[in-house]
DNA sequence: CTGGCATTTGAACATATGTTCATTTAACTT
DNA sequence: AAGTTAAATGAACATATGTTCAAATGCCAG
């Protein structure tokens, strides 16, 4: 057996990049083997040379297509102006929180597999990753020159607000007690609280 | 060359727990063997399997330790009875943070490498990390019963919580431009502003 | 129907892996 | 000084690893 009915370079390469998120979000790129990984798209070993020179530049690839799709989801996303810092607060908490959620596994390998990249593609992942961080920082402080954030340190805000949405990856389900909506408007509520604007009050009466 | 002098079972032990936390944060738990383990601390490979059973047992051993220390080490810190609900919480976030900065590596493994434990082992860990996080739970809930905080969800507010200092392991480092007692302080005020509590204004005007 | 191209195999390579154990040496007891 | 115990070796085992490549097969244009 050689080539097989049906087979296409595009499709393969696709649905090893799919296994790949898959197990090693799972069991982590280390402990899944080219075998394995061949075996859960239904090919050898030998095939997964022909779409990536060698495992790192396979999880290079992960990573930086993540990030860069991220980028993309967030240009688009952010297209009409808001004058209100607030506004555009939430529609990042609400955008980051919306786009993660579908995308646990990636997300989870895009923050456990860093240290298994080499030097320089771990440099070329932490700039994208930085460059998202920005977005919100600049949020932040345009609330602060505004007025309408009290934020000691913008900066530890960002780290803040982005460990607290994080952390929604680790423990939500979808189909549990609460529907993304009402997800998002809690998180919401209490990242305004953070940035020091104390409408949580009333939010948390309108829940009720 | 068989036994060396000087030698002792608890101290090579006791190395090996070590180097093993320091080496599986760096490189993860499958990206170590034990040869590279037992070659940090000066011994062959066979020397590992004197003090653990396997693999698995030194990496369940590494979080159990872990896990088992920061119970013990709360319940000395919160030994002292604290009316005010926001004193308690105050403590909590001042002793979480603390304990976790100075244990950076063992925290890191105890969040990452929870999928390679068997699942009983996992059970065992969940178990352990459950009950701390129920801790937080009772302040929460204990300051939302008295009027003091505005939570329209206690456990997405613990989840919160922890996903915001958590981050701070991420990207602190001692001696930068911030005190530890400094971002403690900033961070307790965003933890304020997040459960409702909002005297962040005049936390940030004295902190300027 | 045929020839070239795209796709995949399967075997092979060198090396690394977790784990076991008879053997050796150091330290402690008497 | 002799005998016992504690600590560590180093070689061996079976198997798994990442990676390469000539050969084989299916697809499609002429």
């Amino acid at each position: 057996m050689a080539r097989k009915t049906g087979s296409s370079g595009e499709k393969t390469k696709a649905e090893l990049r799919a296994a790949a998120t898959r197990l090693y979000a799972r069991y982590g790129c280390a402990a899944v083997s080219v075998r394995q990984l061949a075996a859960e798209v239904g090919v050898q070993a030998g095939a997964v040379y022909l779409y990536f020179d060698d495992k790192q530049a396979l999880l290079f690839d992960l990573l930086d297509t993540h990030l860069s799709a991220l980028a993309g989801a967030w240009e688009k996303a952010s297209r009409a102006p808001l004058a209100d810092p607030l506004a555009q607060l939430e529609r990042f908490v609400i955008f980051h929180l919306r786009w993660h959620l579908v995308r646990k596994d990636a997300v989870f390998i895009s923050y456990m597999e860093l240290r298994n990249l080499t030097p320089e593609n771990f440099a070329k992942i932490e700039a994208k990753r930085h460059a998202y961080e920005d977005v919100l920082d600049g949020i932040l402080r345009d609330g602060v020159a505004k007025g309408s954030f009290q934020l000691a340190d913008t900066r530890l805000g960002v780290f803040a607000i982005l460990g607290q949405l994080n952390g929604v990856n680790v423990w939500y389900k979808e189909g549990g007690r609460l529907s993304l909506d009402a997800l998002c408007a809690v998180q919401m509520d209490m990242v305004r609280g953070l940035v020091g604007m104390s409408t949580a009050r009333e939010a948390v009466e309108a829940a009720q």
